[in-house]
DNA sequence: CGGTATTATTAGGTATGTCTAATTATATTA
DNA sequence: TAATATAATTAGACATACCTAATAATACCG
């Protein structure tokens, strides 16, 4: 069933949302949106009536299966065209993703395909972010542990190996969302602890508890 | 100043439809955009309050400089995209009108003038029809008369030496549009005039005076 | 010229997606 | 726990762009 642009926009930030945040409130769907929490709670109606989501005001909003490929396939395209823009059209990687917000709503059933082979499939988009695949899989390309990252060396936050509650509440309160850069400036050899920068902001430490959990992609 | 999906759609019907025909009335508009007559007086309205065209019932519409301007954008868009699309995408060119009614609405100042520079600066698009510069300026790439074309040669309509109304009806009538296919029967040496099939439909016979006020493209 | 067909126009309504303001529910914290 | 802050929700409105149905204007044709 084809979706309108708001439609998919929505779907797209509760995909995101839901990597970074324990629930997905009004609120938050509101402030990634731009957008105000009343016109929220009239689009997720639409979307429950629609079985792209499910939503209560306790859980929050969940993708459902339907949901879920379809916020996978506005990303792969997203992320297709800003390779496009950038290796082809040589815009700088900073420059794309306004423009991606608009190319990603073009309706073919064979252009992300036909884009993607022209591209030569690339793995992940100008900001490294993994391009989710034709069936709709996001490949996950982090492998290494935070807490095996040496000292003086940085990262970016790839996935996170806990979906619960308090994890990703603190996560949120650290400023640790997906592809945050993480620089390493200290380690504790009592208890592992680590003193790290999140995004060159101030430095904070964190338990090894925590970074056991966080999946980084090195350099 | 920006315009909807809408209105871009608009300004580009009234472009073409003026080519074609001596007025551009509501009727002829809602033919081409499939929609209603009512919808296109709402929408004139509109578009004359943003000084992007004149309209009244006896002249019909007409756009100004400013929306010619933006129609200008919008069909080298579209026309640039089209290219992208075949030469770059491998799509056929019959594949293609729907994707670029599509992406030609994609808003980025330096978008077009990126593409225009990857695809080599094409002349025209897949179709044969001419880009507009970036100027908004629609080349004029027919130079030969249509009285020139030899019996049994084909050609196209590419441009018109006359924008008088009952010449433009006649084309009209004749279903002689821009970029219709011309194909030449046969001459009268004592008249000049033309046997001539147009889009492979009936044989029609036109006069010297018609066929030395058509441009066409040979081939 | 007058009747008929075609167009143009107006009036009023619909769907989408947004908004503000008021209300209710939940969370926080003193 | 009670007061207060924050979030969720409802109600009502607005803009865009479309629609149908009715009416007015124009064009066409015998």
């Amino acid at each position: 069933m084809k979706k309108t642009y708001s439609e998919e926009n929505y779907l797209k930030a509760i995909y995101h949302l839901s990597k970074m945040e324990s629930k997905v409130s009004p609120k938050a769907i509101a402030d990634a949106l731009e957008n105000n929490p009343a016109s929220v709670i009239d689009m997720l109606k639409k979307l429950q009536d629609k079985l792209l989501i499910t939503y209560d005001k306790f859980n929050g909003a969940f993708l459902t299966s339907s949901g879920e490929l379809a916020a996978l396939d506005i990303i792969r395209k997203h992320r297709l065209w800003e390779v496009f823009l950038v290796e082809k059209l040589n815009y700088g990687w900073d420059e794309v993703h306004d423009i991606a917000e608009q190319l990603e709503h073009i309706h073919d059933d064979q252009l992300a395909k036909k884009l993607d082979d022209y591209l030569g499939n690339p793995a992940v988009d100008p900001h490294g972010d993994p391009i989710p695949s034709s069936n709709g899989k996001m490949p996950v390309y982090a492998t290494t542990l935070l807490s095996d990252i040496s000292v003086g060396q940085s990262c970016k936050v790839g996935s996170v190996r806990d979906t619960s509650a308090p994890f990703l509440k603190y996560l949120k309160q650290l400023g640790l969302g997906l592809g945050a850069t993480i620089y390493v400036i200290e380690k504790q050899e009592f208890d592992h602890s680590m003193v790290i920068t999140i995004n060159d902001g101030e430095q904070k430490t964190v338990s090894h508890k925590m970074t056991a959990h966080i999946l980084v992609i090195p350099g």
